[in-house]
DNA sequence: TGCAACCGAATGAACGTTCAGTTAAACAGC
DNA sequence: GCTGTTTAACTGAACGTTCATTCGGTTGCA
């Protein structure tokens, strides 16, 4: 019945916002699942319904909010340029972080722990259809600078990263406006430059 | 005696070594003291006769390893223009970092956690006195964009941690002349541009 | 004799995980 | 419509382990 089926979900994503908010304050370990649980206003025993350990709880959680990210994109309706589409990506990637701090801080601390590098497998599969290509396409184009994509990107995320903790620790109050700004200054640093006399080398 | 005292010192950075090599692979949280004193051939209690708790210590160990990354930035000679001291620190920053990627991954972890957030006061004397300065000079005297300061610095760094960990996962073997030549890409990025038609808004 | 460096077994608190039990929805048989 | 049965969701006290920290004792230099 959808009663139960509502109660169901309601838990579980109880759980995976209750996780969030908890890590951004007291990191993986910091947090115990008995807080957790009470955050969450669930029983301990309740997180192991529906998820096997606390690795699991954080490795599916990653998952939860980089969908959640991705989720965030609109669709290409065909009728925006190259450059326009990643002003629209950067700022609404941004907004995403402003929106949604506990996200932004999750990811910073995964992306640096030894989660990551000991589960690089583990990937939203929006984020790999969909954002990968996005910049693959930009660079194969020769719309930006001929970059390795894995260099690329630390780059762009860095100071979509950077402007959200800059407005969210009230040094700067971003309007939509403001961020479009910010992210053509980005994008003038990694289109690719006709004006330049020598070509910078390929990496 | 000079003899106890280079123990003292030996044991001191044994401990911080050895903390630093297995946080990068177990996190803060997943390196108990007995292992860290296990690595260090060193007694659980001798920690603490030297720091007053694994919080003290790893507070230590980011002021230590933030001296040691400012240390490898050559002094201020007077002949090289601000372009080419830009290079330099770019470059030098990150050579440190393929070399020392321990030091890497432990700062990446510690930026990132609860431990920066509780203890912004924290910071390298090296750091504030010659980096900071460094770079508002730039901005000052209108070398790089009139972005503000701290946007301008993640950015940076963003560029220097990537590509250092882009060469340390074995996708690219940078040499000292493929540095500068990266470098020199993100100075494109972040210099003020006189092409321009419109000046980009101060942010 | 004093003192700082050092040791490592012991301690006690904290934490992840388990499990025996409770609740209530769903459904079959009548 | 009622009753009995099954099953998933859920609970929270209890367990066993791990870990930071302590402390009584040892070493060796001054």
């Amino acid at each position: 019945m959808n009663v139960q089926l509502n109660s169901i979900t309601c838990k579980k994503t109880a759980i995976f916002d209750s996780t969030l908010c908890l890590i951004k304050e007291h990191g993986f370990h910091g947090t115990p699942m008995s807080m957790i649980a009470k955050n969450a206003n669930v029983a301990a025993g309740t997180i192991y319904h529906y998820f096997e350990s606390k690795d699991a709880l954080i490795k599916a959680l990653y998952i939860y909010v980089k969908d959640g990210l991705a989720d965030a994109i609109p669709s290409d309706d065909n009728l925006l340029s190259y450059k326009e589409l990643f002003i629209q990506y950067w700022v609404d990637q941004c907004a995403y972080f402003i929106a949604h701090e506990n996200a932004l801080y999750f990811l910073e601390q995964y992306n640096t722990s030894p989660y990551r590098i000991s589960n690089p497998e583990i990937e939203s599969k929006v984020f790999l259809t969909r954002i990968v290509p996005f910049f693959q396409k930009g660079i194969d184009s020769g719309q930006i600078r001929k970059m390795d994509y894995q260099l690329l990107m630390p780059v762009i995320h860095g100071s979509i990263v950077a402007t959200a903790k800059y407005h969210l620790l009230g040094h700067y109050d971003f309007t939509k406006e403001r961020l479009q700004e910010t992210a053509l200054i980005i994008w003038d640093g990694i289109k690719m430059q006709q004006s330049t006399i020598t070509t910078h080398p390929i990496i």
